[in-house]
DNA sequence: AGCACGCCGACT
DNA sequence: GTCGGCGTGCTC
């Protein structure tokens, strides 16, 4: 018999079903469609939508897949039953379906690419998950098994206990059952079962111990305490003030910490382990959930300045006419203080907030600030947290925590009440997704988002993006404005440094100007400290031959490699390829090679024989890798213990030290030479933004920027903190050379290993959309890194105008070139990536 | 994501 | 001459 007859016979339990029930499920793959799979009798009951069933797929994979839609229609395929129904209630939100289709819409992804992003890795178990006997789990022998437990469930146990493990589909074989699910959930329900997956994410919740007076003694029952203390007996003196001090913690709070009661009776464990022993006292165990570690002390509400008072007033002003408001906050105006007086405002209501980040500004520093303010009425969701947190998470969610503080992602988690959304720092590029679909920004969703939950909306930014400028402009945001510093601080004081004069001059010590080194050097004397930014990590970016030029390349990539003087070896930054030093020319055999260029490696270590005494500190990936590796160098820098703080990008993003007096921007050229129509607005956007971190709450900062082209508008417009020019000398040349936000982009990129056919594809595509798009199909040209990862890339740019028509009958013609492409032969292992308002 | 089917190198 | 490398396509 064949494998697929045997299949068949395992699938048609029902025989011939005429008008059976039958559910979409969405998996959480990247398929273009939703499944459909038939409902055995026994489980209709249990379907509604949003919940998730247990269905196979192919030969073996399992998956929980979330019921989209019920339907008596049976299709014109063979369906699969499913196998079990996982859950009571759904797990995602008729809102959550609703955001997905609008994503998949917009940005062309597949719902199963949407739930794959949005569900925890503990919502989706799929695969062979293998069960193993509970950590505290005693063996007992098979009689008393078998008397305390179904036989099935007996049956697991026994082999579990012989052993280790068993897989789902060993219990299947072993018991031919046509579902496990049900007896593997009753068996978790019991705590006799882990699953191993959560095994290997090693995630214990933290436990605290609690200590509470044992049954039947009562804090507030005179006669009850006098009883404990006569147990304890006279002579026990010890034991006596231990069960004063609980009696008085417990009367300052609810319940009382086992830490605490040790400090306050001066005990230790010994002690206490007596009371337990007399039945004095009980321990028990809470979850110490990590935000509730916070134990700083509780900050009281500062008042509002008067501006801050202003903007707060008129954004909900705003709110009232259901209009997103465009904070726009100089740097160091205290916009988070007016986040926080509007998040109060709505919990106040009993309505959820979801306030936005950019994942590397979601550090303690403001995470503890908001803890001040609002303890555990708050939850911080970002990609560090692991899987079981995660679906905890997710849970508080579903139950209405108050506040969730997330990175891009929280936005997919299933808000019941939503109120208000805030997104901080709203310009930052990374709220776009860039690489696994969907490729989605989540700034832009927030605001479809609001309109679903009948929610509102803030964007804030000290230097806000065109798109949301334009719409500010355009009346579609209201525009509130900050435009002074918290406490009347000036702003920084801004100087460029031309290092073509410096140059000539002969005032440049390599890298640094005589004029930065003055500066640096009194800000040390002055027990300040200073941050240098430098967007370029590794020492330097290229290796050259000096005899002909010839550089080092990756060898999958068409980029040249940095050189990396701490692990001395070349490195792509795009595929994390690494080679050692080549030790001569490979064209012309020469032996003398130099590098050139400069990035934060480089500028550490030659500071460093500038100013031999002062602490230097490096900030940038390859420095703060592991989970606290960022918070660790930012609260080091805070304390004091690092003099200079040398980084990327990462050092400009909501940092907020009291004592920095130097900030300075080593290479501005760089940023402003950027091949990409943003390259003005983030040059911009990165110079204001890491000048601010300069002279917070003291006084006034210094701000060095060197630069080669030190006339170049944009310089000039960040040293007069010039937003209004800026904004109007950009979307100006926006407009004229039809970019965003005057026109949508969609950006299709082409993926082949062999260069000939990803051409062929290219063009053919070019010419598909062309001749129903007209000329505002753009391409395909070669993006100026041309090959990454071993594939040849070309891109086809789609310039559209703003009306939604356009838009959606664009969409339709990519998909349908899509799906041309995926059947032409000759073209197999092409990829088609589709970015949607690319960034 | 798995997993099976299908074409090119180092082996008995 | 084969075993197996992973590259490609499909799963309701």
């Amino acid at each position: 018999m064949s494998a697929s007859s045997l299949l068949d016979l395992f699938e048609s339990g029902g025989g011939a079903e005429k008008k059976g029930t039958y559910v979409e499920v969405v998996l959480p793959l990247p398929l273009a469609k939703l499944y459909t799979y038939s409902v055995p009798f026994h489980l209709k009951e249990w379907l509604q939508k949003g919940v998730r069933v247990e269905v196979q797929l192919g030969r073996q994979g399992r998956y929980a897949g979330l019921v989209y839609s019920i339907t008596e229609e049976k299709p014109a395929y063979q369906t699969r039953p499913i196998i079990s129904v996982l859950d009571d209630f759904p797990v995602v939100t008729e809102e959550q379906f609703r955001l997905w289709e609008w994503m998949s819409t917009y940005y062309l992804c597949s719902m199963g690419e949407l739930m794959a992003a949005a569900l925890p890795a503990g919502l989706k178990l799929a695969g062979e998950s293998k069960l193993l006997l509970a950590e505290n789990y005693e063996a007992k022998p098979w009689m008393q098994l078998h008397q305390e437990l179904p036989g099935d469930e007996a049956l697991v146990i026994e082999q579990l206990q012989k052993k280790r493990e068993l897989s789902l589909s060993d219990i299947q074989r072993m018991l031919k059952l046509k579902s496990v699910h049900k007896l593997v959930k009753s068996l978790l329900d019991k705590q006799l079962v882990q699953l191993k997956e959560e095994l290997q994410e090693r995630y214990k919740p933290k436990m605290e111990d609690w200590v509470a007076l044992a049954p039947p003694y009562e804090l507030n029952n005179p006669s009850s305490i006098k009883e404990a203390f006569d147990v304890i007996g006279s002579r026990a003196h010890k034991q006596i003030d231990t069960l004063m001090a609980f009696m008085q913690l417990g009367r300052e709070q609810k319940e009382v910490r086992k830490k605490e009661l040790y400090e306050r009776a001066k005990i230790d464990s010994a002690l206490l382990k007596k009371l337990v022993d007399k039945g004095i006292f009980s321990i028990y165990q809470k979850e110490l959930s990590r935000l509730d570690d916070y134990d700083g002390e509780a900050e009281g509400n500062y008042a509002l300045s008067e501006q801050q008072q202003q903007a707060y007033e008129s954004c909900l002003q705003h709110f009232a006419d259901k209009k997103a408001v465009l904070l726009h906050g100089v740097t160091g105006s205290g916009k988070t203080q007016v986040f926080v007086e509007l998040m109060e405002h709505y919990i106040g209501q009993g309505q959820q907030v979801l306030y936005l980040l950019p994942e590397i500004a979601l550090t303690a520093q403001i995470v503890g600030r908001l803890q001040k303010h609002f303890g555990d009425q708050i939850l911080v969701y970002h990609s560090k947290f692991n899987n079981n947190e995660r679906v905890e998470i997710w849970r508080a969610v579903q139950e209405g925590v108050p506040i969730i503080l997330g990175a891009r992602s929280a936005l997919l988690l299933p808000f019941q009440s939503l109120g208000l959304i805030l997104v901080d720092e709203e310009h930052d590029p990374s709220y776009k997704q860039q690489d696994p679909a969907p490729r989605y920004n989540a700034r832009d969703t927030a605001v479809f988002m609001a309109h679903l939950h009948g929610a509102n909306i803030l964007l804030g930014s000290a230097t806000p993006s065109l798109e949301s400028y334009q719409n500010a402009l355009e009346e579609k945001y209201a525009l509130v404005q900050l435009d002074q510093r918290f406490g009347g601080l000036a702003l920084p004081k801004i100087e460029i440094v031309d290092l073509g004069e410096q140059q000539r001059e002969k005032r440049m010590h390599g890298i640094f100007s005589g004029h930065l080194l003055d500066a640096l050097k009194e800000t040390l004397a002055n027990g300040e400290q200073a941050i240098l930014f430098q967007n370029r990590r590794g020492y330097a970016p290229l290796y050259r031959c000096k005899s002909c030029g010839w550089t080092t390349e990756c060898k999958d990539c068409d980029v040249s490699l940095t050189y990396h003087k701490y692990s001395n070896n070349l490195r792509c930054h795009y595929c994390g390829y690494q080679r050692s030093l080549p030790k001569s020319c490979d064209a012309c055999g020469s032996h003398e090679l130099e590098i050139i260029g400069f990035g934060t490696e480089k500028i550490e270590d030659e500071l460093q024989i500038f100013l031999p005494d002062a602490r230097l500190e490096r900030m940038d990936w390859d420095t703060v890798r592991g989970k606290n590796g960022h918070d660790r160098l930012i609260n080091r820098f805070a304390d004091g213990q690092i003099d200079v703080l040398i980084g990327t990008q990462m050092v400009t993003k909501g940092l907020d030290f009291d004592n920095v007096g130097l900030v300075a921007v080593l290479s501005a050229d760089q940023m402003l030479q950027f091949p990409d129509f943003r390259a003005n607005e983030r040059a911009f956007q990165l110079m204001t933004q890491v000048a601010g971190r300069a002279g917070r709450k003291k006084k006034q900062g210094r701000v060095l920027i060197q630069a080669y082209q030190a006339e170049h508008e944009i310089l000039r417009e960040v040293l007069q903190h010039n937003f209004q020019q800026f904004q109007q000398r950009e979307l100006a040349e926006r407009r004229s050379f039809k970019y965003p936000p005057f026109q949508r982009l969609i950006k299709i990129q082409f993926k082949h290993k062999k260069r000939d056919q990803l051409l062929m594809a290219a063009e053919w595509g070019a010419k598909f959309l062309q001749s129903r798009l007209g000329d505002r199909v753009l391409g395909p040209a070669e993006p100026s890194i041309s090959r990454v990862r071993t594939y040849y890339l070309m891109d086809l740019l789609i310039k559209l105008g703003r009306g939604g028509k356009s838009l959606r009958a664009a969409k339709d013609k990519i998909r349908d070139m899509q799906e041309l492409l995926r059947q032409k032969d000759g073209l197999s292992g092409l990829r088609v990536v589709i970015d949607v308002d690319p960034y």
